[in-house]
DNA sequence: ATGCTCCTCCATCATTTGATGGAAAGCCCC
DNA sequence: GGGGCTTTCCATCAAATGATGGAGGAGCAT
């Protein structure tokens, strides 16, 4: 029980882990100045007060949130690896995207949230920290694109984040390209997957 | 002169030209709601009220800024198309990476801006219309992945924004992603240059 | 010069939003 | 039951933020 953020997530239904809920999603959804403290504590259904209690300021909220995310995405995506480990190259990567595709559209707030902080900035100077993936380097080592997971060559990292982000996008981007494209959800879903496929497959398939 | 935006593109030193110059940079830097009026004007080195005088209301600027961005990534497309036309396949990939790339990296307001359009909710319901970005049919047609600009398949629609979104990634996550690596700007210029070459061509290279 | 229009700024307002103090309510241990 | 601890909510504050009214000034035609 070290952190704050290991505490609420030992005990999911405490007060502070279902505050932390509420706000993946609302700061996904609207930004970190989009989200106000009180929508939060009204979606969740207690006061503002209460909210200021277990998480202190907003910008500690908002980090407990990006933290408690980032962590989230690289259990899941250590789960994809271990599930792919060892089964041939063309599988793995279509598995792979398959498996990351399907949780993220189950936790849409994880996609938003990695966006937002690479794409925007914040007003408040504090929220700077810059979080490096750690995951970048376990998927490199994963697909066999360096031996050393401690030093993972740069042109790798970009084409990690290339793979990454394009995921993400289509994730994120559901509202707008859905009614940009006029699909059911089910319909989308499947076609992403295609989509991703198509894309990233011919590139790492040497 | 018939729209406001017209009039301000017609005359680019005109004081509404100026404030949508600056608004286009902050909207895309901090968001719809991370930005404020107080800070456009002031980095316009103008009074709020004159903003206002020239604008009307924040969402109304906020219009004007979607919009023009819009606007100018369509003309360079446009360009770019008329460039390639002609060339074999392989060259038009490259030579059409190279060149929105470049463009991009000059105005990263314009990535950052169609990004957060795409993945950031709005407070304000107002700001809704979904803006169907009509250059995607002609990326397809000039990629000879349609045939009738006004008949795109889904699926190649799907592509197309996923090429088009891996750039805005490189260019509007520059200073998450530079940093991150520790590169200089010359080289993540260049780097994601070849990451994009990497990652697109063989997709498309049937 | 007068009057007119257009533009800019100062002062100000109303609302939103981050944040807190203190009272009440629950809860546990004795 | 009582003392003490935690938790929750109501009332409230201060600052930030969107927005406006009106005074003044520049330019220009008459």
């Amino acid at each position: 029980m070290a952190t704050p953020l290991e505490k609420a997530r030992k005990d999911p239904d405490s007060m502070k882990a279902r505050i932390l809920k509420v706000a993946r999603r609302v700061f996904g959804e609207y930004g970190y100045h989009g989200a106000t403290t009180r929508m939060i504590a009204e979606e969740a259904g207690i006061d503002i007060s209460t909210l200021y209690y277990h998480w202190g300021e907003k910008s500690d909220l908002y980090q407990g949130v990006v933290q408690d995310v980032f962590d989230d995405l690289r259990h899941k995506l250590q789960e994809v690896e271990r599930v792919i480990h060892g089964r041939p190259f063309a599988d793995r990567m279509e598995i792979a995207i398959d498996l990351t595709t399907e949780y993220l559209f189950e936790n849409p707030e994880i996609s938003n949230l990695v966006l937002l902080r690479y794409f925007g900035k914040t007003r408040d100077e504090s929220i700077l920290d810059i979080y490096v993936p750690d995951f970048i380097s376990d998927i490199a080592y994963s697909m066999g694109l360096c031996k050393n997971k401690k030093a993972v060559p740069k042109g790798v990292s970009l084409q990690i984040l290339a793979m990454m982000n394009s995921i993400h996008n289509f994730i994120s981007g559901e509202g707008f390209f859905r009614s940009m494209l006029t699909m059911e959800r089910e319909e989308y879903v499947s076609r992403v997957k295609e989509t991703l496929k198509f894309i990233l497959i011919p590139a790492f398939n040497t």
